[in-house]
DNA sequence: AATATTTTTTAGATTTACCTAAAAATAAAT
DNA sequence: ATTTATTTTTAGGTAAATCTAAAAAATATT
């Protein structure tokens, strides 16, 4: 099957409101899609009869088995091309989000697995999201909040649950990026800010409200 | 401004009939576009609305200077990323004129900027046609048909007008591509064909059917 | 010059993806 | 248990890009 660009987006939004789990709000839907709920409704009548998803009025929608397949292939398309992007094009990481958001729409199978082969099948994209296989799947990491860091543990950063333009020029500006080297060097207690230390660079601390949307990995 | 994808498709379609510099059918349009006569009429208003064409009613039409302008870049995307499909994704010649189909509406030009820089500014696309710059400029060879070239004259294959499947094969069979260095090394009178020499291949003959649709510049 | 043919345009519909305004269903507060 | 507020759906409409069928203009043929 051949989706619309609009079919498409949607169904991405939903599975980005985890929507492959519990149901997804029309309104919820309507924010992130930045449109009205009336139209929400239009197109989840439509995706309903393509299959793509579970819906009952009122009840708010979930993704079909099929409608999480095609969900996670445009996610794929879209952290390839970020990949790209960032790797190839030399963009910062807070460019190429826009720009794979029309990437992964074009839609040639073949082109894709090229592209994969191309990039050395990498598994995480920019922002440290995994990147989805040819069936589907993805390799997860036990991830821990930065907060959660024990002191003086070496750890590599790993993801972001914030990626805001604004948290993303605050990372830059810290030289925080994906597989980043950090450690924590101390705690403040007044306001839970912690200092970090990344090898080579000078010491800083990092706001809690930061430290929380930033996710790492040890041992 | 921003076209949409049928709006530059059109625009490109009216290029690719030298519109540029001779009014361009509706019919012929029609044809071009798969669409209808009276489908084309109704675009042709809009885009003369827009001013990207010059178009009177059963005139015909020609592109503007701002339709050139727009016309240009958009076969500067096309051929961008049939490059990008050939030399990096080692698609065949044949196979990436659909996929660039696609990628030509991906429109953000700072990706098409970077895109050029990271391909390494090429003029010219798998297919041997000239890639506009920035500014629109593209560099033109004085290209002669292959049975035309003198002989023992070095020269550089940058050009085929039959882009057929059937041609396709006989020149990969004969190791021949955009940019191979090729040199005559005899002609028969008895039907015209030619013996051909590529350093490092052994000498082998090619038709004189084939050799006219080849296209050589030397110098 | 009159007629026939081809080309092109208009008229009127359809589909997709939106919209606003109003009605209906659900959830929350009294 | 009513009333009130929120959420969601329906009803009806718009704009873009297509279509078919019919009318009009331009060409070609007798
Ligand atoms: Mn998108
Ligand atoms: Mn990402
Ligand atoms: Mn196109
Ligand atoms: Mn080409």
């Amino acid at each position: 099957m051949n989706y619309s660009v609009s079919e498409e987006n949607y169904i991405k939004a939903i599975y980005n409101l985890n929507g492959n789990k519990q149901p997804v709000s029309t309104n919820a839907l309507a924010d992130i899609m930045a449109t009205k709920p009336a139209s929400v409704t239009d197109m989840l009548k439509k995706l309903k009869t393509k299959k793509l998803i579970i819906y009952q009025p009122y009840q708010g929608c979930k993704l079909s088995a099929e409608g999480v397949k095609v969900a996670l292939n445009i996610v794929r398309r879209h952290r390839l091309w970020e990949y790209f992007l960032a790797e190839k094009l030399k963009f910062e990481w807070n460019e190429i989000h826009v720009i794979a958001e029309e990437l992964e729409h074009v839609s040639n199978p073949k082109l894709i697995e090229r592209l994969d082969e191309y990039l050395g099948f990498p598994r995480f994209d920019p922002h440290g999201d995994p990147i989805p296989d040819h069936e589907g799947k993805m390799q997860m990491l036990k991830q821990v909040k930065l907060t959660q860091l024990p002191l003086h543990t070496p750890a590599k950063v790993s993801g972001l649950t914030d990626q805001s333009t604004d948290m993303l020029e605050l990372l830059r500006h810290s030289n925080i990026c994906i597989g980043t080297d950090v450690e924590i060097n101390r705690k403040f207690g007044f306001d839970h800010s912690v200092e970090i230390k990344i090898p080579g660079n000078p010491l800083f601390i990092i706001s809690e409200q930061a430290a929380q949307h930033i996710l790492v990995h040890h041992e």
